[in-house]
DNA sequence: ACGCGCCATGACAGCGCTGTCATGGCGGCC
DNA sequence: GGCCGCCATGACAGCGCTGTCATGGCGCGT
């Protein structure tokens, strides 16, 4: 009835409860008889240790937090998996936590959430990795953190993390339209306090010089990562007098609702209009047709982020890693219609 | 530097930690003076009960776990809000627990899970909610859970549930198509081993019925919860000598495939053949057009599941609840095309 | 043969909280 | 006025584990 102690196990297998803990904790200096003798204990009692007891005893509770503030599904679920895989293997519990990135209590809140279940640390994803200040103050606090970032390189500046080239992928993707014939190529923008988002603009300006195509102000507009921006900013590009031939949404939840638009707007998608996205969320295979994107693993990226994270906290020196995400070409991209078959919005 | 702890609490405010307990757990038999005292104390000192401890010593952890078994991330994200929701109000955590619910070790593996961190309570969905035998050894471990369930009534069997009427609401959608004039209506079924598949089926047949139409059995089609079963099975649907005019998807994912593949067809949604989905998840407001569908809304009922937990746990006797899912007509449905203007797939 | 040091193990004291039971004070009742 | 009972509070012993330090045995060097 009640569960199986680590005395239990110590007296079936004649030793102390300490030994016990050695060996659940694989520490060394038992003899490789003893520890024989207390692993028949364990599989004969089906003992698991108390994750509580072991946490409030240890100086960590074996258990990391997953921190993030994004209102897309797919991305969440992606980290997830990720974190949960990490933390399986390695035997450690994940704790979720959604958080509003932009409140000014943000670090005392994670602390506080550390704190109350002794977290052994956090993965901050974007855009939370991104508050410096309340990330030093975190620091500050001695909660160990691993951030995801969106950079170009290792940033270098002493707090570990995993760093994303949204700029390369974003100029792989416009140099993919750059070099079907399109000159006219609407950006839409995702949230403003995602660096991801400038990094993605950078990738987009910076393919448009290196083909010497001017970028224009009108073809670039604000948003936020939501269906319904991609809808209502492909529609006022659409409605320019001179509308672009392509549109690049910053992820692929506004280049669903782009899509969406252009097909609400009588126009064949990508003969009319080409759309491309970003994420390679499973958004972009389930639209028609399928999106072309940069492939970016959440699920890779956050595991290996939680596995950095833990190997922090074992006390071993990580190196930062980069990502780049990949470009994917689905059938949402194709040349621009010749002009003199160009057809009108109807 | 150290977290404050009660010890603390109690000797600013001058009482023992016991009481100091007292009056966090809003026991009452605290006198309102020595309480405001208290209070005061905790405040100064910014005080945050240690869940780990608070755990190890008392009955249980006042955390509740969220078990499901689905591959649908913004069902997952649904109710993982709700439970969150509830949680926070409610002052208990949430751990998450993704399974397999066709596992033998089932009832164990939750069991365990369950033990390893004292958790209150498990909130069951579906299809794990579903495997009877497993539940009878978790109710045997005396682990407390509350399951999500399709059916119709209140199964009134001593286990407490929230129960969604999904025969209903896939009568509803059925009898909305057979309205617009449809009588060919293909289905596209969704896992087996979900009970709410066997529902929305029956509620399908039930309307064709009421209707005077006979169902055909090449008319229905399994499959799984996926996008690519929805699409592999509409273009079953559509290759059919005589094919439907109207398709309804057992899930939003599953409708989302068969309009890509009538819109991959050729075939205009809604005009050449009507489309329906289940859920009313983002799926179905980000595809164009957009999907009828049934609004059943995860975050709600789970939120409310968790309530009922906790409520449970503290030792109410609490009622079972139904949902009825709401019929949503969006764009995605219209009367059939007329027999002399129908228009043959390219 | 003696002593030193190291390795395997154990005893013990918490970690921060709650359950249980004891205590003391006070109002009410006869 | 004395006794009972109840209410507010506190002392204390764990919950199940780990960190620290002590211990005892054994190999090895001289």
């Amino acid at each position: 009835m009640k569960p199986v102690t680590l005395d239990d196990v110590a007296m079936r297998a004649g030793v102390s409860a300490k030994t016990v803990s050695r060996v659940v904790n694989d520490e060394r200096s038992v003899r490789p008889q003893t520890r024989q003798r207390v692993l028949r204990a364990i599989e004969q009692l089906d003992y698991r240790p108390n994750l509580l007891a072991r946490g409030l005893s240890g100086a960590h509770a074996y258990t990391i937090g997953l921190v993030y503030d994004n209102p897309n599904a797919y991305y969440i679920i992606a980290m997830q998996q990720g974190a949960l895989a990490a933390c399986d293997e390695l035997n450690f519990n994940l704790q979720i936590r959604p958080c509003n990135s932009r409140s000014p209590g943000l670090a005392e809140e994670l602390r506080d959430f550390a704190n109350r279940s002794r977290l052994s640390g956090l993965v901050l994803t974007t855009p939370v990795s991104e508050r410096t200040a309340a990330l030093r103050r975190l620091a500050a606090y001695r909660i160990p953190f691993v951030r995801i970032l969106s950079a170009a390189r290792d940033p270098r500046d002493g707090s570990p993390c995993v760093y994303v080239d949204d700029r390369d992928a974003a100029y792989a993707i416009t140099a993919h339209l750059l070099q079907l014939g399109h000159v006219r190529i609407g950006f839409l923008r995702g949230g403003r306090h995602h660096h991801a988002s400038a990094e993605r603009l950078r990738g987009y300006k910076d393919a448009l010089h290196d083909y010497g195509v001017p970028w224009r102000r009108e073809l670039v507009i604000d948003g936020d990562y939501v269906f319904d921006d991609g809808f209502r900013g492909a529609r006022r590009l659409l409605d320019l007098a001179e509308p672009p031939t392509a549109i690049f949404g910053c992820n692929d939840e506004i280049a669903a609702g782009a899509l969406a638009a252009a097909q609400s707007a009588g126009l064949q998608v990508p003969y009319d209009v080409s759309i491309a996205g970003f994420e390679d969320s499973p958004f972009s295979r389930h639209s028609w047709p399928p999106l072309t994107t940069a492939r970016q693993r959440a699920d890779i990226i956050v595991e290996r982020a939680t596995r950095m994270l833990i190997a922090r906290i074992g006390g071993g020196e990580v190196a930062n890693e980069g990502f780049n995400p990949e470009l994917v070409v689905r059938g949402s991209t194709a040349p621009p219609r010749p002009k003199s078959r160009q057809r009108r919005r109807r």
